[in-house]
RNA sequence: GCCGGGUUGGUGGAAUGGUAGACACGGAGGCCUCAAAAGCCUUUGCCUGAAAGGGCGUGCGGGUUCGAGUCCCGCACCCGGCACCA
């Protein structure tokens, strides 16, 4: 880049305000604010504590959160510190309005891209990640960040993680208890089993004839955290399963590109959906986005139904029930057949209903040319196995599946109904069964024309289409009409509403024990354990028999052992038949050991589990560490917890006073935040039940991305446009808006921006772009704009050729106190509300008066500009505090006060419009009474003209602002 | 398909139902200078006009209102999320 504004030449004046001079500042004041520990925040008790708890009781406290960075090799481009330069601004506005504060920032630091970037440069996983946070924080450090740094830590710290196994042990050790709603320790349950005060679920002998292994497997169906056999995307090419999100919607793996397959394996799970009904019922009262807390309410997905049970024999002629969940249980009289999940228990095993031989007259259809049901359902299953997700959705239009050759009974009709299997039902969702009402709903309506099966009308169509399905396109689905065709066995629905018809049916099928209503999730547990080497390893053993064991307190953290290859194992890419073997694993020495759990059990040989944890576990609960960070003996203090988190007015469920990360976080680890919160305030190590009280979703940073004719991106900076096209070495490129990366070359970073303009002209740039939850693009050209404020800031007090002070200690002007007060009024609204730009436009025009009015700026006015700067625009704020004379930090000072009489001009502008359009403006007193106002406006020359002499409406006035004059 | 959010000058954006375009970038012109840079000043929604002025204007079509970028109804397009969830 030129650097022609900062030529050395003869002329140049030596204190003018350019990027050596911002270097030199920022520099300066970053380390005085390191050696004074400005910015750390005093607990009530503990090492972190002020003499006597100083600063927590004397004021009020403010807990202001970044989402943490993943420290990637990548570096930092100019979109990623946009979020900590806003939180940043808000916090030392925070202090200077008097708060305690405490804003810190640490390091998100275990997961697969640290893995996969270690394994491709052969370096261990810890060396490139402690390197990638020393690199990021000294990225971070330029922009003058005004962190707690003592209570910074990364999640790959033993120190750190040994709580995150803590909290796991936690979780292990907890059951929920539907009767208190809430969970507790697994030894209540234990309890109540062993006095009998609650009997083994159906399926289980009672608990006094259970072995050691049974009463843990029993224990295990109530846990909230148990090991399971779940699918999950297993990819070979990388040698690792992976979460979904890891996974792109072409069915391959983000990284590598390599296929995913469905596999099961035993995992690790967190029952989350214990949690269902509060993870939605608390959102209430956060304040969090709407479009955040829709997305979460949808990713729960509530639903309220029925199951209705529809008796069917098996093969060998038990009498059974197909259980299936509805949320139309008023079109139960429509259920013309059934429809099973291909997994569904009941076509396989001894239960299954699967005859020998289809039944007479089966439709050649139904049976997919197959000889007999067995074969069809064998056939139809393992087809629907081998299929992707993707593949699954791709032929969603296409309705496939095969009838079981089994009826069931519709039962308040009486009906027999056809059961197939089709993978459009699916296990994982309510029963993993439907009854089809195919007039009814879209995707039985396209099976049944698929497969010609009957449809029945038990809704009057509103629209006027008739009641006979045959002639209809699609299913009538609509909630407003009136039940018909819906009568029989003492049970009539007709003409009744949906909703009527829904209480109804309930009721109905209740009383005869058919059915119930219930209430269904979407929602699924959460797979938790990974086969990869950097993560938190579990702190669980098993013995002999398999049974795992929880690890005592005391043997916390259990460190990751270094091993000889910390790459996963990879297979053949294509080849679905292969397992994974955990890098863990490979230290034979660390997974087979001996130990005392201290169980009464005495030394023993245990196998360690060698699976870890997720990179999700270590950001669950991070906001509680920073509250206490050094703590050896608890997770956090209760005292400092319920000081810094604690319910309050207005926040009911207590938690982080303002959080501020992006919106795609909004279903995952917001969720699993929310989820351990809960766990932890139940057990009683916390008192807010929710993490975040306030969320704020920043925008992104967007860039122009040039491609050439064969659509590969050219470097953007050496994009020239010309002519209203662009051009790149000769050749035209196109130009489209997309992300900012290294990938498509128009990476941006802090570090160019801070050489060339300072910290302070990146931070105002950053803020002054838009609406800080807007996404817009960046615009390296227009940063000088704030640079040019900065330069007028610093003449408007600093003489550019002396370096001396310029300001005057004569009394400030009318005008000048009130550009003054209105700029102190707008900027602290602006502040609160998080509008940093108009805060920065407000300031502008002050800062333009002065520079307007020229001669020296009044003291009292350039200092409380340079307190209204301070936030945004930290450096130069403490060097102009300094150079006024001041010894102390800007960084504590109270935020100016706007002064009333001061803030409402001495005239207003009064627009005078005819018919709603402006015909002339007067310059009024803001006094000015309707009657006055009245008869100033309908004497103006230009408003009579516009009259025309017309007789007067209606006159509406507005004092002191507006007359609005309606001709007859 | 369903659910959210959006659409304002050449650009980023600003506007408790009451002056549309604050503030900034970019453009044009000027001052200063031997010259340039920097800085400062003026100007900059569109059309029309020498000017004064006039007309039009917040994605499109309606509506409510004395008055709509803002509220209501319908539509188009863009961005994001979910997606056979019974």
């Amino acid at each position: 880049m030129s650097d022609t504004h900062s030529a050395p030449g003869p002329a140049a004046a030596p204190f003018r305000y350019e990027a050596a001079l911002a270097a030199d500042i920022e520099a300066r004041w970053q380390d005085f604010w390191d050696a004074e520990g400005v910015y750390e925040a005093p607990n009530p008790t503990g090492d972190l504590a002020a003499d006597g708890g100083a600063g927590t009781a004397d004021r009020p406290k403010k807990y202001i959160m970044d989402m943490f960075p993943y420290p990637s090799g990548a570096g930092l481009h100019v979109g990623h510190p946009l979020g900590y330069i806003a939180t940043d601004v808000y916090a030392r506005f925070s202090r200077m309005t008097g708060h305690n504060v405490l804003h810190t920032l640490g390091f998100d630091a275990f997961g697969l891209p640290a893995e996969q970037y270690a394994v491709q440069t052969g370096t261990h996983p810890r060396t490139s990640t402690e390197a990638n946070i020393g690199n990021m924080q000294a990225q971070l450090r330029r922009l003058g960040l005004g962190h707690d740094k003592r209570r910074s830590f990364a999640t790959i710290d033993p120190d750190y993680y040994k709580w995150t196994q803590w909290i796991f042990l936690q979780i292990f050790n907890s059951w929920y208890d539907e009767a208190a709603d809430k969970a507790r320790p697994i030894a209540t349950l234990i309890e109540q089993f062993e006095s009998g005060e609650r009997e083994t679920p159906a399926g289980w002998r009672p608990w006094s004839e259970l072995d050691a292994a049974g009463r843990a497997g029993l224990l295990g169906e109530y846990r909230l955290a148990y090991a399971s056999d779940a699918p999950v995307n297993w990819c070979p090419g990388l040698g690792t399963v992976l979460a979904n999100e890891e996974v792109t919607a072409e069915g391959r793996s983000e990284r590598g590109n390599f296929p995913v397959f469905k596999a099961k394996l035993r995992q690790w799970n967190m029952r989350i959906t214990a949690y269902a009904d509060r993870l939605l019922n608390d959102l209430d009262a956060l304040d969090w986005p709407e479009a955040i807390k829709l997305q979460q309410r949808n990713w729960i997905g509530r639903s309220e139904g029925a199951r209705v049970g529809f008796p069917v024999r098996t093969a060998a002629g038990a009498e059974r029930a197909v259980t299936v969940f509805t949320t139309r249980q008023d079109t139960l009289f429509g259920a013309t057949y059934m429809v099973l999940a291909p997994e569904h228990e009941l076509v396989s095993g001894e239960d299954s209903i699967v005859p020998a031989a289809w039944p007479e007259d089966t439709h050649a259809v139904w049976t997919g040319g197959h000889a007999t049901p067995s074969e069809a359902v064998a056939a139809y299953r393992k087809q629907a196995a081998s299929k992707s997700d993707v593949e699954r959705q791709a032929d969603a239009k296409e309705k496939t599946g095969v009838f079981t050759g089994a009826y069931a009974v519709n039962p308040v009709s009486g009906e027999r109904v056809p059961v197939f299997i089709a993978d459009y039902v699916l296990m994982g969702y309510g029963t993993g069964a439907i009854m089809a009402v195919p007039a009814h709903d879209s995707r039985d309506f396209a099976f049944a024309r698929a497969f010609e099966l009957p449809m029945r009308c038990v809704v009057e169509p509103s629209d006027g289409r008739g009641t006979d399905p045959a002639g209809w396109d699609d299913a009538f689905a609509s909630y407003d009409a009136r039940i018909v065709n819906s009568a029989g066995d003492g049970l009539s629905l007709d003409g009744l509403t949906v909703t009527e018809a829904k209480a109804r049916i309930t009721d109905w099928l209740t009383e005869r024990g058919i059915g119930e209503g219930t209430v269904n999730f979407r929602l699924r547990d959460w797979l938790f354990s990974r086969q990869r080497y950097w993560g938190e390893p579990f702190p669980i053993v098993y013995d002999e028999d398999g049974v795992a064991h929880p690890l005592p307190e005391s043997m916390l953290p259990l460190e990751l052992p270094e091993v000889d290859d910390y790459s996963p194992r990879t297979f053949d890419p294509d080849d679905p038949d292969t397992s994974p073997e955990t890098p863990l694993s490979r230290n034979e020495e660390w997974v087979n050991v001996r130990l005392d759990l201290g169980d009464g059990r005495g030394p023993r040989m245990y196998r360690r589990e060698t699976n870890t944890m997720p990179n999700w576990a270590g950001s669950c609960w991070y906001e509680l560490r920073y509250l206490d960070p050094h703590n050896s003996e608890k997770l956090v203090d209760p005292g400092i917890e319920r000081y810094w988190m604690g319910p309050r007015e207005g926040q009911p469920h207590g938690g982080v006073d303002l959080y501020v990360g992006g919106a795609e976080h909004a279903v995952l680890h917001l969720l699993y935040a929310r989820f351990w919160s809960k766990v932890l305030y139940d057990l009683g190590h916390v008192s807010s039940a929710e993490p975040f009280h306030k969320l704020y979703n920043q925008g992104m940073i967007q860039a122009y991305v040039y491609r050439d004719s064969r659509g590969i991106a050219v470097p953007a900076a050496e994009v020239e446009e010309r002519d209203g096209a662009f051009w790149y070495e000769g050749e035209k490129v196109t130009r489209l808006l997309g992300k900012m990366g290294k990938s498509l070359k128009n990476a941006v970073t802090p570090d160019e921006i801070c050489a060339e303009y300072g910290a302070d002209t990146l931070r105002l740039y950053e803020m002054a772009m838009g609406p800080l939850d807007v996404s817009r693009p960046w615009d390296t050209r227009a940063v000088v704009g704030q640079y040019r404020l900065l330069q007028r800031l610093w003449r408007n007090v600093v003489d550019e050729n002396t370096g001396e002070v310029t300001v005057t200690d004569a009394e400030p002007g009318e005008a000048a106190l009130r550009a003054l007060h209105k700029a102190i009024d707008g900027v602290t609204q602006d502040m609160a509300a998080l509008r940093f730009n108009t805060a920065i436009a407000k300031v502008t025009e002050l800062n333009n008066h002065l520079t307007k009015a020229g001669g020296p700026v009044p003291r009292t006015v350039a200092e409380r500009l340079v307190l209204l700067v301070a936030p945004l625009a930290p450096h130069i704020a403490e060097e102009l505090w300094h150079r006024l004379g001041h010894t102390t930090s800007v960084v504590h000072e109270p935020f100016p006060v706007a002064d009333p009489a001061y803030v409402q001009d001495e005239t207003v502008t009064c627009v005078v419009q005819v018919k709603g359009k402006v015909k002339a403006r007067l310059e009024v007193a803001p006094s000015i009474t309707e009657g006055e106002l009245e008869a100033l406006a309908l004497a103006q020359e230009p408003v009579r003209a516009a009259l025309g002499g017309a007789d007067i409406r209606k006159v509406i006035v507005r004092a002191p602002k507006l007359v609005n004059i309606v001709p007859a």
